[in-house]
DNA sequence: ATGTAC
């Protein structure tokens, strides 16, 4: 008979690996992504199991919405690209009655403070023509340590770090104006550390790749590639992902300052905001204690629930998303999942939905109603709730956000 | 997710 713990979550057990935890009842989980956990499982840098998150799905190397714990070692694959990507709630004093019948003007406020989409060119809609005055005050906390990363690394230099820090950038990116159980406005954001970041984890993903066929490495799979401690590399990678996630959460931060200034062009009522505020990452890595161990705790897709702390796991654009404190699960490694998690491809929910049943989904929410929005779509996600369920061990809900406004890049 | 190359 299983104990009430058991019950909770299941364990995997992987022929030549650790075990792989999961908080996954209840919900879909593709058999790719467990192929891809259980090559994860079997690396010999890893520590006691690795837990799945219930929003866990197929990602490159390692599996989005999975926390791998290392020992001595890092896998810059398994923290992936968008280095520092994660969440910013703040909470206002303003209420539902406060905004106005008619919310395009607001939409359109923040759409012009905070520059958002892809990069095409030399001609950058993503990017500042002018940097604002709070992108400069927030840059000079980070120039200095990335004048020594450009010292060694030269062709960082080269990115747009400076014209995207207050930048939201596109896909899944997103700023929302919400509205919580009780009536009270908060705004959210989804980014992370944008062009920079992408370069600096794309070139040590390359050099962990080169690192490990020189020296024959035996891997189930060459994006599994890591720097081990003492190694070269391993201490330059440390520096680098610490910088740009300190990139990231600064550039949630003035994004933050600028679309509360942008609200207010628009609300005249005088309103507080950061009345509740949370600034978390859910792609990244740290050093944490867990199990008597000093870990590199890798969460791909994941946020920390230690006990007490706050996170945020946003739902799709017509769903519901959640603020949450952590339960401090000692088998999750302290963890959470970082959203609901897509059912399918990009490219698969093009073409599956129409625009009629976007329209339907995304009802009373002003937001993007184009055919070019459609991968983002609700139906493209899966069901928030089963995913809160699964995971009712790990976080209890603080606040329960509904979103009235959604910008995308 | 991003920026560059095709």
């Amino acid at each position: 008979m299983m104990n009430s713990e058991e019950a909770r979550h299941l364990t995997e057990t992987v022929p030549g690996g650790v075990p792989i935890k999961m908080w996954t009842r209840g919900v879909p989980v593709e058999e790719a992504a467990k192929r891809q956990l259980a090559n994860a499982a079997r690396l010999p840098i890893v520590f006691k199991h690795i837990a799945a998150m219930p929003d866990v799905h197929l990602g490159i190397g390692a599996t989005v919405g999975s926390v791998i714990p290392t020992l001595r070692a890092i896998i810059p694959a398994a923290v992936g690209v968008d280095i520092g990507c994660g969440m910013m709630a703040a909470k206002t004093t303003l209420r539902a009655e406060d905004l106005p019948d008619n919310l395009a003007p607001l939409r359109a406020a923040i759409e012009r403070a905070v520059p958002h989409g892809r990069s095409p060119g030399a001609r950058d809609p993503g990017a500042w023509q002018k940097t604002p005055g709070a992108v400069n005050t927030a840059w000079a906390q980070l120039e200095p340590e990335f004048k020594e990363l450009c010292r060694d690394y030269p062709k960082l230099a080269k990115t747009n770090h400076l014209n995207h820090l207050g930048t939201l950038g596109s896909g899944n990116h997103f700023i929302e104006v919400c509205l919580d159980e009780q009536g009270a406005v908060w705004f959210m954001l989804h980014s992370g550390s944008r062009g920079v970041g992408n370069a600096i984890g794309t070139m040590f993903i390359e050099l962990a790749k080169q690192d490990a066929l020189r020296n024959n490495a035996k891997l189930p799979d060459r994006d599994l590639a890591y720097f081990e401690e003492g190694a070269r590399y391993f201490g330059d990678y440390v520096r680098a992902v610490g910088w740009a996630q300190k990139f990231a959460a600064l550039n949630r931060e003035v994004m933050m300052r600028r679309v509360i200034e942008a609200a207010k062009t628009v609300i005249h009522k005088n309103f507080q905001s950061h009345i509740e505020a949370v600034n978390c990452h859910h792609n990244y890595v740290q050093k944490e204690r867990h199990f008597g161990e000093e870990v590199y705790v890798t969460r791909k897709g994941a946020v920390s629930a230690k006990a007490g702390q706050l996170g945020i796991i946003p739902g799709s654009m017509g769903a519901r998303s959640y603020i949450v404190r952590g339960k401090g699960h000692a088998d999750s490694f302290e963890s959470c999942s970082h959203g609901a998690g897509r059912v399918m491809s990009r490219g698969d929910a093009k073409r599956s939905f129409t625009l009629a049943q976007h329209r339907a989904a995304t009802e009373g929410v002003e937001c993007r109603k184009d055919k070019d929005v459609l991968d983002e779509t609700p139906a493209a996600y899966k069901d928030i709730d089963a995913v809160m369920a699964a995971q009712a061990e790990l976080v209890d809900i603080v606040h329960t956000l509904k979103q009235v406004v959604c910008i995308k890049g």
